[in-house]
DNA sequence: GCTGGCAGTCGTAGCACCAGAGTGCCAAGC
DNA sequence: GCTTGGCACTCTGGTGCTACGACTGCCAGC
């Protein structure tokens, strides 16, 4: 199982072909299947010998003695690693993938949830889609409104909208002139920065250049740890019914479990989340397969996740969930042609 | 059908019975089991007769021939009409609806969404709730702020939070003063009104008595618009896994419409946005059986709603939808406690 | 008007049975 | 030494049959 010459060319053959008729057909495939739809050039009695070693190595499994053979984790693990060949994005799916941002709505939480819905139609998986934290959105403008000599409205606007507002009060009265200076200063120096790049020194090197209080230099750090302030992580799920069509979730028990998943949705950030690294090669998908997930309930399932990002990190995830018996290199073209768009999106976005 | 006195006592003693004992049980009601299991004081050929009569009035209905009977649309309308005992909330789910609320968070959309599975999670069936829009936020405060002679930007706050920003600008020169008398006059003025009884008389007024220009008035006037403006209908939904413990919901073509129903929204919006009245009596729970709900899907569902009040008008929809075979009692006191706590909660937000 | 009895209907659970698909193994052949 | 056809064996799923049980509707008698 370790060394990845062990399948000489035929096994690998024939172990890709077992997977993709699997996922075709969704029936245990047997030899006599496989010689009659693929050219195979030798007889079914050499492939029985061939698919006996394959499950010994660990690659098939049979449902019950006199079956066909189905791919186990690690079959379908080699399959997507080494063996399935690579697809682009069809271009009908790419257009509907296009129009979609180019209808979108500004409100982000809006266009997230849209995303999973366009995907999870395209795909005819589940989908779901964490959304930006507030932390990676990009700093618009910060106001500080003069109330009172000693109080304050500071409001926080990002890229996304606005983010926070905060009451700021002090000991000493602070000028009105102080506070639009400040705002002034402040927008200036620091528009367009990633907020979670603001840092309290930013902060503070403005303050000392306009020789502003102490106090009003906390204020305005309050402000903006509350704006950076990360809410409950935010997440778009879609595509449940499409579940139902796949025969591995016609057992109701299973199919209960997914949904409390779904549902809870913090099993599901948990399965993402480890992912979404600011640093990461953004790229590439990435697939999980059954037990890989680590959840009982997910045993039968698989994942494609694939970040996106915003400017030159990666912001947050979207996610295809669905049977193992999934089309890999489809759902992997779909989901990263997904995230390159919902990329540019957010980008163009801070543009305007 | 149309004589409301069509029923005598003892007619109506037995379809209660059969629809009580068929909620219970999910099996079709025969007329040993009821003399068996309820006081009748006549034997089972009496009930025969009577249940016999009861089918050709359209109370009841027999799944084939040789089964018990199962109530019809109209038998539940019956029920729940006339027959039916009250209940009232049980204090232990009474305490868990106070916990939720004392315990909840301050962002609305948050609040709808806890309070749908909290309300799914008592009543194991699904549950969605329509958010207020924002008409009914109750007016906090606008701040003008000047940018430039000529530009400004607005931003309204409500009681749920910042509604929007709005960039104005104009053609002459406007004072930075003139816009914070206009703030403070409007935010004195209007403070605590509930955004959509805010006309244009009154920003007219205001205006007028400050010698405020038409350019400037206009300006408010968009801020408020935009503030008002509608995005889509706000809903949450919870507890799609509890319908598969329901046995009419095991089959999957009816399962996948409803959860496709579920997803999509748009459908159950459009089933409680009628009965979202400002002026509605707001305390009691409304109930439709079956077809009444208009929805082929749904010919096996039922659905109580109760809209919860934000001070004195009705601003949002608590639903919950199952099996017509649901026990209606129990789920009305439920919804309308839980839409009470709601109401209570919105109140208490608003006076922070 | 109520009741017990009875014939009749219908769905379902259980059972046996068979066909079909697929395997593993073996002995012969290239 | 790999490949192959043949063959016995296993297991599932569908089908047809029967028996049973749960009802009903109707009727004659109280």
């Amino acid at each position: 199982m370790n060394d990845r010459h062990e399948l000489d060319k035929r096994k690998a053959f024939i172990l890709a072909t077992v997977v993709y008729e699997y996922i075709a057909t969704a029936e245990p495939v047997g030899s006599n299947t496989l010689t009659q739809k693929y050219n195979l050039g030798v007889s079914s009695a050499t492939i029985r010998n061939e698919m006996a070693e394959l499950e010994t190595l660990g690659y098939l499994v049979q449902p019950h003695t006199s079956a066909g053979r189905v791919p186990s984790d690690a079959g379908y693990r080699t399959y997507v690693d080494r063996l399935m060949p690579a697809e682009s994005l069809p271009s009908d799916d790419a257009r509907r993938i296009r129009d979609q941002f180019r209808a979108a709505s500004r409100e982000l939480s809006d266009v997230i949830e849209q995303t999973t819905r366009m995907l999870s139609s395209l795909s005819k998986n589940l989908v779901f889609a964490v959304a930006p934290s507030r932390d990676t959105h990009a700093f618009k403008n910060i106001q500080l409104i003069w109330l009172s000599p000693r109080t304050a409205l500071a409001i926080v606007v990002t890229s996304m909208g606005v983010a926070s507002q905060t009451a700021v009060e002090w000991h000493a009265d602070v000028p009105a002139d102080d506070l639009t200076r400040l705002s002034n200063a402040l927008n200036a120096r620091l528009s367009g920065r990633i907020m979670e790049d603001i840092v309290n020194a930013d902060l503070s090197a403005v303050a000392a250049e306009l020789q502003i209080s102490d106090e009003l230099r906390a204020a305005v750090t309050s402000a903006f740890q509350n704006a950076r302030q990360n809410e409950e992580p935010q997440l778009a799920a879609s595509g449940t019914q499409n579940l139902l069509d796949q025969p591995e979730f016609h057992d109701l028990r299973k199919l209960r479990s997914i949904l409390s998943i779904v549902e809870e949705q913090k099993t599901l950030y948990d399965l993402v989340a480890e992912s979404i690294k600011p640093d990461a090669d953004v790229t590439t998908p990435m697939v999980k397969i059954g037990r890989e997930l680590r959840e009982d309930a997910m045993a039968e399932c698989s994942l494609v996740t694939v970040p996106y990002r915003f400017g030159d990190r990666g912001v947050g995830m979207i996610a295809i969930l669905g049977p193992r018996r999934m089309p890999y290199a489809r759902l992997m073209a779909l989901a990263s042609g997904t995230a390159d768009s919902l990329g540019a999106y957010l980008d163009d976005v801070e543009l305007r």
